[in-house]
Order: C-alpha cells, then structure tokens, then sequence
DNA sequence: TCGTGTGAAGTGATTCACAGCG
DNA sequence: CGCTGTGAATCACTTCACACGA
C-alpha cells in the first residue's frame, strides 16, 4: 500500500463526516456529485480519492452510504478508537476536552496533563487532569497515539519531549512554536494567529 | 501583483513569526539557512518565498531581520490592524477570546456575539460579548476584515449569512459543517476532530 | 443514459543546479 | 569562497475526456 498524502487524507475524514450526516438522515446511498454538492470540491476528485481506496461505487447508482464510510475509515483509521493525551489544561485545553464532536470520530480523550495545582486531579468532562510529572507513567501504561500541545509557548517543547520519549508518533501543536523532534514523528501546527490571518492574506 | 497561494501566504506568516523572535533576541541578520533550520522548511523554498515579495537578501550576510519582516507583513497584510468579529462565546470561544498570541500579530477581536443571556454584555479579555441580533448594527459600523465561527454547528450558518452579508469576505470556521458562502468569501475550515485524526493517519 | 473509474493532459509546487555578487 | 536569486527540471496534484457497466 503506498502512503496516502495528507490532503487525500483530510478530504477522506472529510467524507467520513459528510457521510456520517447522511447516514443519520437515513439516506442509503450518494453520488459523487452529490457529496461534491455538499463538502465543495469536485465529482471526479472525489471519484479518484475514493478510487485510492478501493473500488465501492455502482454505476448509476452511487456509493453506499455505510459501506463507504466504513471501507474509508478501515482504511484510513485502521483501529476503532483513536486515544488522545492532552498537554495543557488552561483556556484552549479546556475547550478541547469539552469539544463535543470527538465521540462520533473514534476518538477518546484519555488523559490531561497540568503543573496548575488547582486543576490537577480534578475531572473535565469525564478526563481526569494529573500533575505533568505523571505523564511519562500514564503514557507507558495507555499507550496513546495523538499528543495534543495546548501549553504556553515556553514550555510546549518540554510537552513534545514527553510525548516523543513516550512512543507516540503523531501530534498536533497549538503552540506557536516550530518543535524539534525526531523526523518519524509527524506534527500538525495550528498557529491560531497565522489561520487568522491567512484566511484573510488570501483575500487580499 | 499575481495571486499568492494559500501556502505561500502560510509560510510568510510563519517567518514573520521567526523573524519576530529573532528581534527579540536582537538578532540583526538571518540567513535562509538559519531559517530554514528554525522552521523546518528548506532554505531554497524560504529563497524562492522571498523573492516573490521583493528582493531584500544580501549575498554573503543574509537578510536583514527588521527589514524583512517589514517586507513580508507590508505585503501580504496591507494594513496594521485586521480586525476580528467572533461568533460564540463557549469553551472554545472564551479560549480565542482569551488567547495571548493576538496582539503581536496585528490582530484584534473588536465584538463578540452570543446567544445566551448570561454572557450577552460580559466584557471578556476586554471584548464586550453582544447578542446576536445586534451583529448586524455593530458589523456595519465596524467593518471587519474576519469572522470566526465557534458556534455549535446548527447555527453555523446562520452566523456564516451574517457574516457575508456584512460584507466581510473572510471566515474561520470552526464547526464541523461545510458552509455555503459566495465564491468571493474564502472559509478556512478548521475541524478539530479532522485535524486531530489526520495528524495520526499520516503517521499510519 | 447516468454515474463510476481511470489513463492522459494540464497545472501548480518543490527541488535542482548554477549564475551572480560582495 | 558564502549566500542570494532564479530558470529548468522534477514531482505532486487536479482536471479532462472518455471507457465501461447496470
């Protein structure tokens, strides 16, 4: 199997939450241009990105709406719950943990880290908060698979440190900070002042 | 002036960011190696993103770090101060509303708007929340140049109509619904569960 | 005929290779 | 030399055009 881009990949979870909205709608099946009607891209990419998946449609008729979100997700996911660990308990930290949307996405949010006494120990929305000196025990036990960095700047490359020494391959990172950390992990920086602001460069 | 790509625009922004950093150090010359190791990036690309906003490199000593930051911001922002209208005032709301990294990036949150009474008139991180009805009185006086959408998804586009009839051309959107906008309004979509998700897919 | 699937063409972005300049 | 700037080449992504199947 040859590696899946990263923008393939986010339109695929784009479909997956389309199709999700359909199924709830009791909709059985859809076509490409009608999946292009609503996500905003074309027919026949999303004809070819399915397409990289295997091959699920029927002519004339369209994609099974269950079926396809089933073989993206197999595909893309390959496990049924994807387990979180989160840096970072202050205003955006909080956000996150009380961010209703993760259930339907196979997501779990399994642990907070804080150095805040007055938040550590306490339970957010079902996830319990634990001093920062916790982290390397909790994270060898629940081995987790996102590390989510929502710490002030100074200290988001101790948090990244945590997160690589614990074997976890994947983060997002809210800091406003380029991280250094080994090249087989894969980071997501969302700079919320540089989204802000492209959104508005490209308009220019 | 040709268009600039969304991704050039995002890698400007993010060696304004360094070059910030680096005056705060003092640091009077950069060159695209320096760079390139800070952010990650190659120097040839940093090179070729440079030279498409004017040439202001020095052969054998770099760039000037005070004049190419001026450089970069004059052209891709055209003004000091972008101004911000926010739509919701939950978790995730209050955490924008809330967040440090604004000011030093010309950015300013001028209203925010709510539906729930208990915060309607509240002056958070000295923002005054508003009712929703009062969005488009208050977006009429001041034009803003974006809208962010922190509301729960069914009311989404309702605040994306109110948005765009305000004349405001750019929107961050962070609920997990594809917005229906006119094609000279540009959306970037953030959807937390999405970008979570992709950021572990890639590494699969 | 309607909608999928896909090789081919086209477009856009990145990397290479090297010219130019202090 | 060391570092910038850039045409040329490469690579990646998207769109086109059309074959195919129910």
């Amino acid at each position: 199997m040859r590696k899946l881009s990263s923008k393939i990949i986010s339109r695929a979870l784009l479909y997956v939450r389309t199709l999700d909205v359909l199924i709830g709608k009791e909709k059985k099946t859809v076509s490409s241009a009608e999946l292009a009607d609503i996500t905003g891209l074309t027919d026949v990419q999303i004809r070819k990105d399915i397409s990289s998946f295997g091959k699920v449609g029927t002519p004339r008729v369209g994609y099974d709406t269950g079926e396809l979100k089933k073989t993206l997700e197999d595909f893309i996911l390959h496990k049924n719950v994807i387990k979180v660990a989160l840096f970072g308990v202050g205003n955006l930290g909080t956000a996150i943990l009380k961010y209703p949307g993760f259930g339907k996405q196979r997501l779990t949010i399994v642990a907070a880290f804080e150095t805040n006494k007055k938040k550590i120990d306490k339970l957010i929305n079902g996830v319990r908060v634990y001093a920062l000196e916790k982290a390397p025990d909790i994270l060898k036990k629940s081995r987790v698979d996102i590390g989510v960095i929502a710490v002030p700047s100074e200290y988001s490359q101790d948090a990244a440190d945590l997160i690589v020494a614990s074997g976890t391959k994947s983060i997002v990172n809210f800091a406003p900070v380029t991280l250094n950390v080994p090249k087989e992990v894969n980071i997501r920086d969302i700079d919320l002042s540089i989204e802000f602001l492209a959104a508005y460069c490209y308009n220019q």
